[in-house]
DNA sequence: CCAGTATCCCTTTTT
DNA sequence: GGGATACTGG
């Protein structure tokens, strides 16, 4: 073998990297090298010569497996790069849209996101919606919350509605009927929501013996990274996958389990051993990543979780300076400390791109972005409003999607009411034609109205007219619809340069693909993130950049210098969380992942006199979570 | 049936 | 500060 694996492992990560065949468990902690343990296993079975292509690496975003296959690669060799990679959804996706006949959904099916399902949802609302109901239905949003949550955890509607939303009992029936009508309109019209690639994905797998056996004689070793933050529909999805060979790497953290919103349950750690008998259990308890003064706060953090395992991160690295907490007389403040102290890190060599600013919720940052951009220095933020979540974008989109599945009924919804003289009641009009002719998009060719004229209708009877005669490229369709939506666009927002310069943008990552398939696909499941740059700093003159984040989307990564700011209680944890038990665990977990990502500086940093709109109360104190560290390791000061 | 305006409510995290 | 809803005029 041409890796020294003993000499860059410790015996753990050995173990866990020469370990062949069979389940297998790592329960590794913050920073203990899980990432670096994954990697050096697909180096090692590819070296002993298990062919790259037969092994599947799940991990929470595509970023990661990417990254992790990269490293890989440069460990060993280019075969590494042909291990495939991607998120569970991603995955499903591709099987689903190979095995797409047997569940008869369509190969060419549209990927619903959040956005979409909503209003999806709100258009049967509104049908539904009678004047004899007792109250108004809940929001879209919240609706979804609780369709979405069901699918999640496999159980029906009317549990969760009583679990969590118990203020709806009295109108479960209508939301079961909704429910209903959702799945109906959905598989009618090629639709799959989020949760619907999961729970297909799933079905594929369990209830179609010979599918399962071709996918697992194609995928014979699975590795499976954040196995805390997955949910029961994932579970039985790796269940199904190593059904056969029972070769399963499954890797996580029962400390880092952030995702129970969305239904992940850490309890799946917990049942592996059960589910795969003769698991072997290896555990990481080495921290090769923050200093001793860090890791015992990040220790103590956890001590107020009732509900965990006990386990006490160490470290070699004994010496480091104390994490500070700094209360700062309002939210300017707290911005403008941040921003100087930033500007003093890079002047004394810290790069911008080993720090990072992390907060519970993407709006926390809003006031420290003007102060960076006082200050001249470029970030990119991460998490929150993703980019393809804008208007402009989606309806661009939007009029790409219906040339691949012409029933889309969301995105003909969206292309109609850019209209003029076009509302809700014409652009159902239009769509229920479309769909009854059954022809596709020549449908939209004898549309028949009471008005006479409609110039909108013409002008988009046009453009697909000529979309649909010709072998353009992806690119020229991309130009001919930027063409005809300009001028809809100009007429809707004063801003319209900017956000012509972002549909480019689209056309630009969409002129790197072979299909609308793939492209939508991945708009959908695995959109680009990092969404706001300093516009002072072009991407080309400089590649240092501060990172702002959500703590969800800085699970496992790593900064020389961490801010954690809003660490005020009342926001972080919010007043939401505070309540339940569970709830508040979940908050301690975040407040232990965003600590933990800290190599040598670790700031809190809190606004103090706060206005709660909410309670009407002053907010002033730290964070609650933060309430089990001994005063002598933190260093405290006040802005 | 569309489009514009006034009013009330809630405000997390992501694939 | 945005979204959903209700109401009004065309």
């Amino acid at each position: 073998m041409s890796i020294p694996y003993h000499n860059l492992l410790n015996a753990s990560q050995l173990e866990a990297v020469m370990f062949s065949n069979g389940p297998m468990l790592v329960i590794a902690g913050a920073g203990s090298g899980k990432t670096r343990t994954l990697i050096y296993r697909v180096a090692r079975l590819i070296e002993d010569g298990v062919s790259p292509d037969s092994i599947l690496l799940l991990t929470f975003t595509r970023k990661a497996a990417e990254e992790m296959l990269k490293r890989a690669a440069k460990l060993l060799d280019a075969r590494c790069q042909q291990v495939s990679g991607g998120t569970f959804h991603a995955f499903s996706n591709r099987i689903l849209r190979k095995y797409a006949s047997k569940l008869d959904i369509g190969e060419r099916f549209t990927i619903l996101d959040r956005s979409d399902a909503e209003a999806l949802i709100a258009g049967i609302r509104k049908e539904l919606q009678s004047p004899f109901d007792a109250g108004t239905l809940p929001r879209k949003h919240t609706i979804a919350q609780i369709f979405s949550k069901a699918a999640n955890k496999s159980i029906e509607i009317d549990e969760v509605i009583e679990e969590d939303f118990s203020h709806f009992t009295h109108q479960i029936e209508t939301l079961i009927s909704l429910h209903q009508e959702y799945g109906i309109r959905k598989r009618k019209n090629y639709l799959l929501d989020y949760d619907d690639l999961l729970l297909f994905g799933k079905i594929l797998l369990t209830e179609f013996p010979d599918i399962r056996e071709q996918i697992s004689s194609t995928y014979r070793y699975i590795m499976v990274d954040e196995y805390q933050d997955t949910n029961p529909v994932q579970a039985e999805i790796t269940y199904g996958l190593t059904e056969c060979h029972q070769n399963i790497m499954a890797v996580g953290d029962d400390a880092q389990s952030i995702y129970a919103f969305r239904g992940a349950n850490f309890q799946n750690i917990m049942d592996f051993p059960k589910k795969f008998p003769g698991t072997k259990m290896i555990r990481l308890e080495e921290n090769y990543r923050s200093t001793q003064p860090i890791l015992n706060v990040a220790n103590d953090i956890m001590l107020g979780a009732q509900n965990k395992y006990e386990k006490t991160l160490y470290t070699k690295i004994t010496k480091g300076d104390l994490p500070r907490l700094i209360a700062a007389r309002g939210e300017k403040r707290q911005s403008i400390y941040v921003a100087s102290k930033i500007e003093k890190l890079r002047q004394q060599g810290t790069p911008l791109n080993q720090i990072a600013v992390l907060f519970r919720a993407s709006f926390h940052s809003f006031d420290l972005e003007i102060e960076l951009n006082r200050y001249g220095i470029p970030f990119i933020k991460v998490g929150g409003f993703q980019f393809t979540e804008s208007a402009h974008i989606k309806d661009f989109i939007a009029h790409l999607k219906i040339l691949v599945n012409p029933y889309d009924q969301i995105s003909w919804h969206r292309i109609l009411l850019l209209l003029d003289q076009i509302g809700p009641k014409t652009a159902q009009d239009i769509f229920r034609q479309v769909r009854e002719k059954d022809v596709g998009l020549d449908g939209l060719f004898s549309i028949k109205l009471k008005k006479k004229r409609h110039p909108g209708l013409e002008a988009l009877k046009s453009l697909y007219e000529e979309l649909g005669d010709s072998s353009k490229t992806m690119l020229e369709i991309g130009e001919t619809i930027l063409a005809y939506y300009e001028p809809i666009l100009g007429k809707k927002h004063d801003n319209h340069p900017k956000r012509i310069k972002e549909i480019e943008q689209v056309m630009e990552i969409m002129s790197r693909y072979d299909d609308f398939d793939q492209f939508l696909s991945d708009m959908a499941l695995e959109p680009p993130n990092t969404s706001v740059k300093n516009r002072l700093f072009s991407e080309e003159t400089t590649r240092d950049y501060l990172t702002l984040s959500t703590i969800h989307s800085a699970k496992g990564l790593e900064w020389h210098s961490i801010f954690i700011i809003w660490a005020l209680d009342g926001r972080f944890p919010s007043n939401y969380s505070i309540y339940r038990e569970e709830d508040l665990e979940e908050e301690l977990r975040l407040m232990y992942v965003a600590t933990t990502r800290a190599k040598e500086n670790l700031f809190f940093v809190y606004p103090t006199n706060i206005y709660d709109k909410s309670t009407g109360r002053i907010l002033y104190r730290p964070s609650r979570l933060l309430d089990q560290i001994s005063p002598e390791m933190l260093k405290k000061g006040m802005v």
